[in-house]
DNA sequence: TAGTGGTCTAGACCACTCT
DNA sequence: GAGTGGTCTAGACCACTAT
């Protein structure tokens, strides 16, 4: 009897599972609740575990759900919103970072042969590199690889270690003068380490923003950027509409 | 005998798998060759097939990989980069769409309350949507609903039906002045009627681009639109970096 | 210790594509 | 018809969190 009676249905029981999950989450449930064990679900619906953990997967994949080992299921909150290009655009303080941005370590080292090809640079050539994460609201965000080669900070005391060097690094970054930005975002994995310190385990999926730094015409750095898919949304905005969109979010909150 | 005896790595099996086959396409495959297929290499590796489809999957999730069903699993081509704001910043040509946006079908009617709610509008109020996808050599990318307010467009001869009354948005559109953009982005999963524009089963990940277009401080419009996540890379250029960033392309492809 | 989600297995059938 | 990936099952054990 290895599957299904009711087929002919021709969509998968578990996007079926998914949309009726979905329907009693918004109709029986608010956020923060947890919902009842898969092992009941299961039973409830008919469907062997692991069918059932397809259409969660789906709704964790859309940060409707999240699911906490030993506790249980929840459904999620409304994912929040990360700026990534401030409305400036990233003319002044691009690599600025802000107040939530907080430096990991900073390594100093020959360039491999995938990041010089990135970079622009020949292999071997010294490079620092920035490991920081964006801490949200007590929520680490993203965590983010600075890639600078030493060229193009040519007045950098390279005498201090660690966090002193980050620090180094970003302000003579932003004394060349970055005039210029350059964006992509797709969708990737977190490795070991990002996963770490996003505190998620290996696979979860991640938005990866590579953002390429110019001055004077040339490709200054590179960053990688990997934020949590589950629970971010990028917003690159604009004042103009910014001011539009609050008077918006205040208009929701009133109805 | 549930489960490992090779146990004490800490690390799931699917992971590690992912590794090793990752590894594996980088020196033994090339773009467009076809993996030996799931059976045979869960035998290889001895895990169970299911083991073998969850390192898949991360793969897949990738981008490293596309499977087709019928035919076998594919070492995936690079993503495409795909412009989502180009160089002007959407000042001139906001909605325009250049060459590849191809316009599906347009209706108007009454707007939902969550529609009304991003919109800024009351539930009922006259909407007009665009549904078109965008196609970039011959693949489609994307699949995008545009929402207009019949009141944002004063001078909309609502007489003609179908492709003809889209174009009457989009130039009517175009036409009040579209003066201000803002995006975001973040992760969701294709419903029905996108998979079926994107060509891909309802499940599939995609990255959703939401775009408020502001006209005269006011918000005009709203687009949804959600590009295929294997496959997309959305780029978000300046035109001072992208000059750098064709050289580099060019360095690459000598090397 | 009890309960939860996470991983893994072995086997089955279905839907599709090619020859 | 043969071969592929896609779906589904029933059951087991592991890792974690609470009490």
């Amino acid at each position: 009897m290895g599957q299904g009676t009711l087929a002919a249905v021709a969509e998968p029981k578990y996007w079926h599972l998914r949309t009726v999950l979905l329907r009693t989450m918004d109709t029986e449930f608010s956020t923060g609740q947890v919902l009842p064990n898969e092992r009941e679900l299961s039973a409830r619906f008919g469907v062997a575990r692991a069918t059932l953990r397809q259409a969660l997967d789906q709704l964790e994949l859309e940060g409707r759900l999240v699911r906490r080992r030993g506790i249980g299921t929840l459904v999620a909150a409304p994912r929040v919103g990360v700026p990534v290009a401030g409305p400036e655009g990233g003319r002044s303080g691009a690599v600025h970072g802000g107040p939530d941005w907080k430096v990991v370590d900073c390594t100093t080292g020959p360039a491999s042969a995938a990041l010089a090809r990135t970079l622009n640079l020949a292999e071997g050539e010294q490079v620092h590199t920035v490991r920081r994460m964006r801490v949200v609201q007590g929520v680490t965000v993203a965590a983010e690889s600075l890639h600078v080669p030493s060229a193009a900070l040519p007045h950098l005391a390279v005498v201090v270690d660690g966090n002193d060097r980050a620090r180094g690094v970003l302000r003579q970054l932003e004394r060349v003068g970055v005039d210029g930005e350059s964006r992509s975002v797709e969708l990737g994995v977190a490795e070991s380490a990002e996963a770490a310190l996003l505190e998620r385990p290996p696979g979860t999926p991640v938005l990866v923003v590579t953002t390429q730094y110019a001055a004077a015409g040339r490709l200054a750095a590179v960053a990688v950027s990997t934020y949590r898919a589950d629970t971010c949304k990028l917003t690159f905005g604009e004042s103009g509409v910014a001011v539009q969109v609050a008077a918006e979010v205040k208009a929701a909150a009133v109805s």
